[in-house]
DNA sequence: TGCCATGGTCCCACTCACTGGAACATCGGC
DNA sequence: GCCGATGTTCCAGTGAGTGGGACCATGGCA
């Protein structure tokens, strides 16, 4: 990992990730030539490079292109984070569905955006947000339920940088009002037509670790009713895992 | 990409992977000494590997050594057959688990393995197979539904090679009625107490594509019931699958 | 308190794995 | 048959990656 300087990678680590990423951002499928393009690494080296990701099955070839493959799918379904939590929050979520009958979501904060990590669908169609999939953190309630209790000063401060000084006093008295009431909502600022509804899930600590949001059609689903039902269910997950290390 | 003789790994890109997936194979964690002797590629040099990775958000440090990263947990999900796959089954998988409330598998052929892609949960306890776990193909539903059914000799072969004479052929008549059945049974044969039944997928030329599956506790799970809707399930998905492609 | 064992990081001269420009295939489309 | 666009292969040159060893934690033990 020589020089990181600009942003065109010299080490093979970091190519080898520029290209994973970029396939992956492609929703769909991707040429060699795209992938040059948009990594700037020569078309030689890419295709080399390619061509023994997808001997090790990292990738495949798809009839109009390139496409993740099924050794990252069974890699990522071990990864620590997603498991730890899938294992303490299915009780929880399926009470929590149960209850409501909406699509809900657990995601983790994955720099300044917020990752989904399980995904129950609810009524709502299209849906709004799967596992694996990122959400900004500015306008979800997932979002404002961690950004509400996070430590990292610098995460909160770039996401305040991407926003206009009047949404970000907004944003602010927004996240104040998260810290007394462990709730934040979303009113249509994310997705045209839906409401979510989150509160945040705690460690030991009191640093935010997760959070968990309802999502519903803006038409009929009464955001009041949800708000005791998804805090109940964050403080669950939070009892839940606090026993888990032990 | 150099020599590949023997088995240790000179390439970087050969390294990575052998790094991430002996990470992988460690259920838990991993330590940097630990992969450097499992891989055995020197300690200074995982050292440094690993700390890009982690940089990068592809591992990350728990308390006790190195687990899977968020990114690739994104990445993963983002993975081209599973995807399709779980688009086009889940519908088929809800009727299938209200007709059974079983335990229920979507899987693909995996180099000799089976690997689980979509896994929804019956009353069957412990879980058997969850999403992103690899099954053996000799002896489980899934693998036998595909093996019927697969053109690829050389992984027939190597299955068969890991078997004595007597299983050998006890497997090929069993192979020789899931090509008229289109079902397959695993009685006991993988997970002590569990019964499986399940039947192929298959692409528009006939290849094999996946499997879907039913499993349940010997003691009361009717595998004769099992039989037909299993086969119906697999029906509808290899029907959904050939009108997603159009 | 000192000592050893264990796990992890860092340094830096050497060298071989990686690079990438260019030539070569391959596939339509007109 | 020509052209443009995409993917692959070749190979000499070289700098990115290597890894032995020094160094820096811990933590258990006497």
């Amino acid at each position: 990992m020589r020089s990181a300087l600009r942003d065109e990678p010299v080490s093979v680590l970091d190519r080898i990730l520029a290209i994973l990423d970029t396939v992956r951002e492609s929703h769909g499928t991707t040429t060699i030539t795209q992938l040059a393009l948009a990594t700037g690494i020569p078309k030689s080296t890419v295709s080399r490079l390619v061509g023994d990701l997808i001997r090790q099955r990292y990738l495949t070839r798809a009839e109009d292109g390139v496409v993740i493959g099924l050794r990252l799918f069974e890699l990522g379904a071990r990864a620590s984070t997603p498991r730890r939590l899938s294992i303490a929050a299915l009780p929880v979520l399926a009470e929590l569905f149960n209850a409501t009958g909406e699509h809900l979501n657990v995601a983790v904060q994955e720099g300044r955006d917020m990752l989904s990590v399980i995904s129950v669908r609810g009524r709502l169609r299209p849906v709004p947000s799967r596992a694996g999939v990122r959400v900004p953190s500015a306008t979800t309630a997932l979002g404002k339920a961690v950004l509400a209790f996070t430590s990292d000063e610098s995460i909160l401060a770039s996401v305040m940088a991407g926003l206009d000084p009047q949404r970000r006093h907004m944003l602010e008295r927004e996240l104040a009002t998260v810290r007394t009431e462990s709730v934040a909502v979303d009113r249509c600022e994310t997705f045209p037509g839906v409401v979510g509804v989150a509160s945040p899930v705690l460690s030991p600590e009191r640093l935010p670790v997760a959070a968990i949001s309802v999502a519903g059609p803006v038409t009929n689903m009464d955001a009041n009713r949800m708000m005791p039902l998804v805090r109940h269910a964050a403080l669950a997950l939070t009892h839940r895992l606090a026993l888990q290390v032990a």
